[in-house]
DNA sequence: GTAGGGTTAG
């Protein structure tokens, strides 16, 4: 269009911004970016939403700011759209200083500042200042129940500080008011059910999944993933391998990497390690060449906590022929080396590592404590 | 008629 001389507007120049982002191709996105800048369409707040979201989408927050100081005219949507990059960058702090910027800039919030303002909360496990979102939306927000997008966004945020009961209510009442309707989507069901697993209710997750069920509301790949978890957890070793099969017969889902090495996972925490080998065998068998590297850490992990020091090896040298960049395996052959005191090829593993220039992560974690 | 939100195991 733009070869053929034609001059763009606002429309055509937020459609080619959206439609690279959603094909991932920010290179296109940065030369409609340059256009734009020459065109004078640069001022436009529709445009510069578009060009925000490209660049928050595509891990690059610090044009996604940039680009959100020069709109002239703000409004909450670029705001939002600058917000949700933080988020998605785990840069919740950010994201909640721009949050606390937006009455000066005489921005409103709305359903997508709060429902990010609940994600960065549950990211810094920050409850007070969860608490005093659900405040604020129970007396400024009239369709909260409609909204099921803040229903999960605050399962999650309870669910992050433990508060199960809490997050259960939120689920509750996001059902109750609509009686038989399926108001509840899937995600919201999956929100609730992955609060159970990361709180060891386990039971209570298989339960509420085969609820869901009943109510007609299909699983997908997400829920599939927190339901085999689960049933690892408790030992239903035969519930767990149905629900996987069940996966691609009823639901025509195409099992991932994810859910192969939960039933692998599976298998080897109920001590069926000898089974678990056939599994990643036959599965691999079925040429699901996305599944072998995870299958092979998943069976390496199991062997570490049962001290399987030949199996662990033979599923590391495995992983690493398909991924010798995979820091994750030498450190759980090193924990595994480590639970027998096999010291000597603890040392090994770190020449090899350093020789390959690979470094581990350090680890970091805080919480809020309830005052 | 254009732009922005929530779920994944170990």
């Amino acid at each position: 269009m733009h070869s053929n001389g034609i001059s763009t507007d606002t429309y055509a120049l937020c459609g080619s911004i959206t439609a690279s982002s959603s094909l991932r191709n920010v290179e296109f996105g940065k030369q409609i970016h340059s256009h734009v800048a020459k065109s004078g369409w640069i001022s436009s707040v529709f445009v510069g939403s578009a060009l925000i979201d490209l660049y928050a989408k595509s891990s690059l927050i610090a044009d996604a700011a940039v680009m959100f100081d020069e709109i002239p005219l703000k409004n909450s949507v670029c705001a939002n759209a600058l917000l949700s990059g933080f988020c998605e960058a785990k840069l919740w702090i950010e994201g909640l200083e721009l949050v606390r910027k937006m009455p000066g800039l005489n921005l409103d919030y709305d359903h997508f500042t709060l429902s990010a303002m609940l994600r960065a909360c549950t990211g810094l496990s920050a409850i007070d200042l969860g608490r005093q979102v659900h405040g604020y939306l129970i007396r400024k927000v009239y369709n909260l129940a409609d909204d099921v997008f803040l229903q999960s966004s605050l399962v999650e945020m309870y669910g992050k500080c433990g508060l199960v009961m809490k997050a259960l209510q939120v689920f509750n009442f996001a059902g109750m008011r609509w009686g038989g309707e399926k108001r509840r989507d899937v995600v919201l069901w999956t929100s609730m059910l992955g609060v159970y697993g990361r709180n060891g209710h386990f039971e209570e997750g298989i339960l509420l999944f085969e609820e869901m069920l009943k109510e007609g509301i299909e699983p997908d790949e997400v829920a599939f993933v927190t339901v085999i978890s689960a049933c690892g957890h408790t030992g239903q070793i035969q519930l767990g391998l149905e629900y996987f099969d069940c996966m691609s017969r009823v639901y025509k889902l195409i099992p991932g990497p994810e859910h192969c090495s939960c039933v692998v996972d599976l298998l080897c925490r109920a001590g069926e390690v000898e089974r678990a080998v056939k599994v990643v065998n036959e599965m691999l068998g079925e040429g699901r060449n996305k599944c072998s590297v995870s299958l092979w850490v998943a069976l390496l992990s199991a062997c570490s906590d049962g001290g399987n020091v030949e199996l662990g090896e033979y599923a590391a040298k495995r992983a690493l022929e398909l991924d010798p960049q995979n820091v994750g395996v030498y450190v759980q052959l090193s924990n595994l080396y480590a639970r027998l005191e096999m010291w000597d090829e603890i040392g090994q593993l770190r020449d090899t590592m350093k020789q390959r220039g690979l470094k581990k992560d350090s680890g970091l974690s805080w919480i809020q404590v309830t005052s």
